[in-house]
DNA sequence: TATTTCAGTTAATTATTGTTAAGCCTTTTA
DNA sequence: TAAAAGGCTTAACAATAATTAACTGAAATA
C-alpha cells in the first residue's frame, strides 16, 4: 500500500485541465479525487476523509463557494484552493469569508500551485502534536497506566479501550489546563470534521462514568475551546 | 472565532497579491493600508499608527530590508512579517537580524499569514494583559474561585459558564476599580465591535442576578467607559 | 429640549455539548 | 465458520451556552 502524501479533494468542470491538475499532484504523491460537478464533489466528501480541497468556483449543480459552505460547515478547519477564470474583486471577497486558504487565478502554473500546497503542508505537519512519553499518570484517587491502559481504583481496575485510553491519556497530561479540542480532534482521531467532534463528546461522557467515584475530578467544558480534566484539592 | 482589529501596514508592490492580502486581512475585521512601495509605505507609517507592517522585501524606491530598518528605529517593538519570493538563506539572516518577527516565503496561505499575526498578537497581548494568576476571589459575602468556576455563598454554590466566569474573573480581580469595555471585551471576546459589546451586556446582566443575594455588591456602569465591581464597606 | 449614543433587559435564535442507543465492522469464541 | 462480543461511529434527541434582536430607558451632546 503506498503511503501518499494528502489525500486531495479536485473539484474541476473543464475536463482538460482536471485531468492535467490530477496527472500533476499525482506525480507529487498525493491521492487526488476528480469530480466534475460541485454535487458530485460534496457526495465524495461525505465518503471519505480528505486532507485539503481544490475546488473551481464556477461549476456545474453547484458552484465552488457553495460547496465550499457546505464543506466548512462540517470541517471547519480544511484548507481549501479555490481556483477562479477571473480575479473579480467580489469573487475574492466571497471566498475570503467563506475560508478560503488560498485563490488562483486561471491561468497558473502548476508549480504555483505545488508551492502552495506545500505550504499548506507544512502548517499541518507542524501542527502535529509530540508523543507523550509519560505513561502513568496520577488521577485523583485514581492511577491510570497508558501502557496497560487500565485505571486503576483502591483494589479495583478498568481496562479502557483505545480511544477511552488516547483521550483520558491526552486529559491527563494537560490536567488543569485547557486540552483544545481541535488538538485533541487531530491527535486521536487525525482530523476534526463534526463527526469526530461528536465521537469525542461520546466518550467524555464515558470517561466521566469511570472517574465519578472520586468527586474531586472533574472533566469540565470550556464552551468552544475543549475540556479540562479538574482535580480539585 | 480568531479575530483581531489590528492597524496593518501593507507595503507589497504586486497589485494582484497586494489587494488579495487587503481584502483577506480586512475580512478579519483589521485595518489595512497597502502601497507599492517602500516611500509610501514610509510615509505613511510616519503619518500614523501600525499594530504591525508587513513588508515584501522586493519593492521598488525602497526594499523591504531597508524600511523595516528605519521603521525599527522609530519604533523598535513594532512587530513585521517580511514576505520574500526566494526562501534565501542569507535573506532570511538579514531579515532575522533587523529584527523581523517572522518570515513568509511566497508563495503561501492566507491561513499561515493568519496564523501567524495571530502568534504575534497574542505575544503582544500576552505583554499587555498578563494572565491573573490569583484564583480565589473575595466579593463581599460571596467567594468565586475561577479554577472551578463556582460562586459560593454561605453554603450554596452556583457554577458559571465559561464566559460568565471569564467576566467575572476580570471584574473581581480589578474590584472598585473600573474595567475599561474595550479591554474587558479583547480579553474575553477578542474584539470589540458592536456585537460583543451587546453579548457583554447580557452577561453583566447574568452576573447582577447572580450577586444579588449581597445589597452591598453592586456592578456600576460607568458611562462610555466601562463597568465597576462596587463592594461597599 | 431634541437628538444621538450608550446601556439594560428579555426573548428569540443559533451553536455547542451531553447522553443514550442503534448500527456496523472486526475480533473472538464456541 | 456461525454466533457473540467488543469497539467505534453515527443518529437522534435533550440540555446548555452564547449570540443576536428588539425594545426600553439613561446619559451625554450641543
Amino acid at each position: 500500500m503506498k503511503e501518499f502524501n494528502l489525500r486531495i479533494l479536485l473539484a474541476e468542470d473543464d475536463p482538460n485541465l482536471g485531468s492535467v491538475l490530477k496527472d500533476s499532484l499525482e506525480l507529487e504523491d498525493n491521492y487526488v479525487e476528480l469530480y466534475d460537478d460541485g454535487e458530485k464533489a460534496w457526495n465524495a466528501f461525505n465518503k471519505e476523509d480528505f486532507d485539503i480541497c481544490i475546488l473551481d468556483v464556477m461549476m456545474p449543480k453547484k458552484d465552488g463557494f457553495t460547496l465550499a459552505g457546505e464543506i466548512k460547515k462540517v470541517d471547519k478547519n480544511i484548507p481549501i484552493i479555490f481556483l477562479t477564470a477571473k480575479s473579480m474583486q467580489e469573487d475574492r471577497i466571497k471566498g475570503l469569508s467563506i475560508g478560503a486558504d488560498d485563490y488562483m487565478t486561471k491561468p497558473f502554473s502548476f508549480e504555483e500551485l505545488n508551492l502552495r500546497i506545500e505550504a499548506i503542508m507544512r502548517r499541518i505537519n507542524d501542527a502535529k502534536s509530540p508523543v507523550i512519553e509519560q505513561t502513568e499518570f496520577e488521577i485523583g484517587k485514581y492511577k491510570y497506566n497508558s501502557d496497560y491502559r487500565t485505571l486503576y481504583l483502591d483494589n479495583t481496575e478498568q481496562k479502557l479501550t483505545t480511544k477511552e485510553g488516547e483521550l483520558l491519556k491526552l486529559l491527563a497530561f494537560n490536567k488543569n489546563q485547557i486540552l483544545d479540542r481541535d488538538i485533541a480532534l487531530k491527535s486521536i482521531w487525525g482530523n476534526d470534521n463534526y463527526f469526530t467532534g461528536r465521537s469525542m463528546d461520546v466518550y467524555i461522557t464515558k470517561l466521566r462514568k469511570y472517574l465519578k467515584e472520586d468527586k474531586s475530578i472533574e472533566i469540565v467544558n470550556i464552551h468552544g475551546k475543549g475540556f479540562k480534566l479538574l482535580i480539585k484539592v
